[in-house]
DNA sequence: AAAATCGTTCTCTGATGGAGAACAATTATC
DNA sequence: GATAATTGTTCTCCATCAGAGAACGATTTT
């Protein structure tokens, strides 16, 4: 526990050591694999054997890319979150009423990640957001998670992954997001007022279902359309009440 | 090669073999991973701190399930096919026109899987199949991507994963698959009528770029409304013409 | 034509994966 | 409410196997 990694598996660590390097690469050859994780060939090509059986490597040629089994097992994720199947098509008729790109994020080990992503026009490609990982207090949904979730893992969770900084708004300072989140629950949802992307607003409001958090929606798009005033007046309202529709569906459908 | 599973890392089979039983059980506590692969408590439990400090599997009390982790390399693995980032709008439209499923499936190993799926009232249905293997003479764009490879992989293909039937009208001989491949080449698109799930219909178009078979669109929905002569009169024509679109844009944007 | 580099398949050995015991914590049983 | 059974986790330790290195033919470079 104090140590990060006793009592793991090595030889599954080189394989996601692999993996990554597939990923980051966009595909590779046994040699120029070995080389950057200081493997022999044999080795990485073992790995590589492995990998393919299950899907999770492909091989073109004599290069290696990450196969579609991830795809598969991700879907499966994906799909067993209640909150993302009840939440798309919501999430779709937002996305068309307002014209702004609508996001549903959710947490796991203190970071958040994108589910699903429907809107906006050329401004950011949802489909390179959708299963990226990003740090909670840079997202409008982010905070709204965090402001539902107990004092004392929020700070744990800072502790861990730390505030970076993306913008000059961004939040870097644990007692000035400790006061905004209190902000956030009397408000009922959360701002973003390009603390992670420049020219980039939004709002997002907690999913709140059995006492705990299920994720976040949010709205964002243009600074110069989501005005912080339209935020207030027109936005927040709007998307309170789909959550509270959501949160409905979840429990009574 | 000859031998299914020479020089590959035993350990890294196991991890997936806990990976499954996680996948099929839905979430499973130790023990009972243990108890199913005839393994030790404390391997299982190494395989899935292992597993938890890369993100693909969580602990939630004490049980374990997947984690995002799946679900961030597989949408990494999908956008990185450019057929799917260029046929998504695509699909959209046409499945706001034509009120049907609209979907987008490709080839890997010899199987296909769905990429991306659209529209149809049935819309629950299309998550639960997005990320799924399928047998490719099961389906319309399976066919059409077939009908596209050279004969002896069609054959290969077959040798490998059979040609499970599903319906009185699935295809179940190689010979009678072959001689409708040639049909579906001469033609320009295949069809499926009721021959994976009963009462449904599909026309499928091979998606080609550069020589080579990326994918294949598909329209489907119920044979009632799908009939054969609806599908030649008006869909194919319309799949073949998006189809083309998707062509172009592939090669020149 | 020669040299270099590639992926793959061997053999071999030291590191490590997995069994089993021990533990506290929890749950089931009476 | 006490006892027994079962749980997840952390140890130690030995037999296995992951990974290094050499050898191979096939490509690619020079």
């Amino acid at each position: 526990m104090t140590d990060g990694n006793a009592g793991t598996v090595k030889s599954v660590e080189t394989m996601f050591a692999v993996v990554d390097v597939l990923r980051e690469r966009d595909g590779a050859r046994v040699t120029a694999i070995a080389d950057e994780l200081d493997l022999s060939k044999s080795a990485v090509h073992k790995h590589l054997s492995t990998l393919r059986n299950h899907r999770f490597a492909v091989k073109e040629g004599d290069e290696y890319r990450l196969g579609l089994g991830f795809f598969g097992y991700g879907s499966y994720v994906r799909t067993r979150y209640d909150v993302f199947r009840k939440a798309k098509p919501l999430i779709r008729e937002l996305a068309d009423e307002t014209g702004e790109m609508v996001w549903l994020i959710t947490e796991e080990n203190g970071m958040g990640m994108y589910l699903f992503g429907d809107g906006g026009s050329l401004d950011v490609n949802v489909d390179s957001l959708v299963g990226t990982w990003r740090h909670l207090h840079l997202n409008s949904g982010g905070k709204a998670i965090l402001s539902r979730l107990p004092e004392e893992r929020v700070v744990e969770i800072v502790e861990r992954h730390g505030l970076p900084r993306r913008t000059d708004a961004t939040i870097t300072d644990l007692d000035e997001l400790l006061a905004e989140l209190e902000t956030v629950r009397e408000r009922g949802y959360a701002l973003n007022l390009a603390e992670d992307m420049a020219g980039i607003h939004a709002v997002g409001v907690p999913i709140v279902h059995r006492d705990r958090v299920q994720g976040a929606l949010s709205i964002a798009g243009a600074a110069n359309r989501l005005t912080e005033d339209r935020i207030h007046d027109e936005y927040a309202d709007r998307l309170l009440t789909a959550v509270n529709d959501l949160e409905l569906n979840l429990t009574y459908r």
